[in-house]
RNA sequence: GCCCCCGUAGCUCAGUGGAUAGAGCAUCGGACUUCUAAUCCGCAGGUCGCAGGUUCGAAUCCUGCCGGGGGCGCCA
């Protein structure tokens, strides 16, 4: 029995006590789903609920009398075993062994399913994130962003949403601007202009751009006037600085739905569009030259330019006709990940948001991630992109590899920032946890090939009632849990929580390894105990696959 | 000055109002002639930053303060 299975049939306990009147209370007044928890001692059962104290007030009951009164009903179910009154009004519930072990077998015939749910469907989301400027090479803090974001793409498809991952291609405006001149200036052999970038890369690029039209029987873009040099310099290595990005993304196991240019919201005048819409939605006035959003209508701390003096659009009329982009592709859900240096940006775009007529925190949801610092000998790094002392994603997968890399970034809260140490990464140690869960992963191959060796065949027998250690009771337990901690990271858009729900199956499976034997011993017959523990065996390694392909970590046979 | 994040074991961090606050690492002591010891078992380690408040119940929610980090342009 599944703990879904179990919170099922407490519902149906709720319904019929509000039907027969033992529990007074509309039926509307009943969760949609009730709750179903691992309690933390072993002592409270094997599952247990508070039901019966939210529900205490409403009904006008003592907790511990309305518990005792479910208590009853709840005992009659099949597969419980037994049903206790605690504390204050807990309902602690021991299972049937041979109910709780069924799960073995639910989960392996569900195979990659277990853990995919509906809880999302219907929803359409547009998720970006990463959007890194192709100013230079993705750095560390655009790479947390891709480990967060995939993951949290996969958890969401998992709950039935509809996902498209989304890059925000920043190729329009000074900062291009300063990147093509900091080309042709190398390319002149002369140093990088002071507002411009550094770095190796530069050189590479300017050398790759020179070496492009060369071979393409194009003239020497040094030998145009400076216009025209910077503008041969920007095209073409814009285009060289992207792909390199994107191939150092898709490298780490994350490929985008859209690659959006910012350029062609100008280009095809969709910022007009968006600004003309918030104009006759009265939001929009002048001042001092320049054109306004009243974002303070919205609860924005002050309003914003859109338009300034000068003509030029300023850079959030390009969010603004990003935004409505999206939402006339059809997302009735926009997601966006940004780092803590923009936080800044919520009060202004929530505020945009709710000036389109639509509903801030529903339509258009930011996530603020924490920075990742960079730690070398115990001292912070200082990291510059004029100087080119940057840590880039080829830097940090090349020392620790992808999967470290993206279980180390994916671990952790967003809204904690993380310290990652060079040296540590670089010796490549075993201090990371993704080999405790790909070690777990690993150990269920080789104990099912062995199984198999030796004839252990789970077609052949099950008989969950053998699964009586305790042991085994919390590994069943983890693996229950998987598909309500895979939902819970969707929906609250927190992918660290699977991964640390893998490291406690992980744990769990080690010590059940420790504790009981699938394979038999030397001439020893094959019974259904060992084909029964295979069950369990192999459902372990189905949720460490299904989760770590969640991570897009691989889940490997052997190490 | 205002805004955001953080403060939990020696270290790194889990814990979206529930029971005796957990894990990994580090230290110390144990367990491999039979499924992988990248593992497991045990010991030890805590004013959940401080002070109030909300309630049957607070690490969790609210207010104030302290400490650390980040941010507050007609830049992008």
């Amino acid at each position: 029995m599944t703990p879904a299975e179990l919170s099922e049939a407490l519902r149906a306990v709720l319904t019929s006590a509000v039907e027969d009147g033992t529990l007074p209370v509309p039926a509307d007044a009943l969760p949609a789903t009730v709750t179903v928890e691992r309690p933390r001692s072993r002592e409270h059962g094997d599952w247990a609920t508070n039901v019966a104290m939210q529900l205490a007030k409403k009904a006008g009951m003592p907790p511990r009398a309305l518990a005792e009164a479910l208590a009853a009903r709840l005992g009659e179910v099949p597969g419980v075993a037994k049903v206790d009154v605690a504390g204050p009004g807990f309902l602690n519930i021991t299972l049937d062994t041979a109910a709780a072990g069924g799960l073995a077998r639910t989960v392996v015939e569900a195979g990659e399913r277990y853990g995919r749910s509906e809880a999302l469907a219907g929803q359409r989301i547009n998720l970006e994130f990463v959007s890194a400027n192709p100013t230079g090479p993705l750095h560390i803090g655009g790479v947390r962003w891709a480990a967060v974001g995939d993951s949290l793409a996969r958890m969401l498809e998992a709950s039935g949403a509809d996902v498209a991952r989304e890059y925000y291609f920043n190729d329009h405006g000074a900062q291009i601007d300063r990147f093509a001149r900091s080309l042709l200036a190398r390319a002149k052999g002369e140093d990088a202009p002071e507002d411009g970038y550094g770095g190796q890369y530069i050189a590479d690029i300017a050398a790759q751009v020179l070496a492009d039209a060369a071979a393409a029987g194009e003239p020497d873009p040094l030998s145009l006037p400076d216009d025209g040099a910077q503008e041969a310099f920007r095209a073409r290595g814009v285009e060289l600085m992207f792909a390199e990005i994107k191939q150092a993304l898709h490298d780490f196991r994350v490929d985008f739905d859209v690659y959006f240019h910012e350029d062609s919201l100008h280009r095809s005048g969709a910022v007009e569009k968006a600004i003309a819409r918030l104009r006759e939605l009265g939001h929009v006035f002048e001042a001092d030259g320049a054109i306004w959003l009243r974002t303070t209508d919205f609860g924005d701390d002050r309003d914003r330019v859109i338009v300034r003096s000068d003509g030029m659009p300023a850079y959030i009329a390009g969010d603004l006709a990003y935004y409505l982009d999206k939402r006339e592709r059809g997302f009735d859900r926009v997601v966006i990940m940004l780092g803590a240096d923009h936080h800044g940006y919520i009060g202004r775009m929530m505020a945009m948001c709710a000036a389109f007529g639509d509903t801030p925190g529903v339509n258009l949801e930011i996530l603020i991630g924490q920075l990742v610092n960079l730690v070398r000998d115990g001292e912070p790094l200082r990291m510059s992109k004029r100087a080119g002392t940057i840590v880039t994603i080829d830097d940090l997968v090349g020392a620790v590899g992808v999967d470290a890399a993206r279980y180390a970034l994916a671990r952790s809260s967003a809204d904690q920032s993380i310290d990652l140490d060079l040296d540590l990464l670089s010796r490549s140690t075993n201090e990371n946890p993704v080999f405790y869960v790909q070690y777990a992963h690993a150990r269920t191959a080789n104990v099912a090939r062995n199984a198999g060796d030796l004839g252990v065949r789970r077609e052949d027998g099950f008989d969950p009632s053998v699964l009586d250690h305790v042991s085994e009771s919390t590994l069943l337990a983890k693996i229950g849990e998987f598909p309500r901690v895979v939902a819970q990271a969707a929906e609250l858009r927190e992918p660290h929580r699977v991964a640390r729900h893998l490291e406690e199956v992980a744990g769990a499976y080690h010590k059940w390894y420790d504790q009981r034997r699938v394979t038999p011993f030397g001439d020893e017959d094959v019974t259904d105990t060992h084909r029964t523990r295979l069950w369990l065996n192999d459902a372990t390694r189905q949720v460490l696959a299904n989760g770590l392909g969640l991570l897009g970590v691989t889940a490997p046979e052997r190490m």
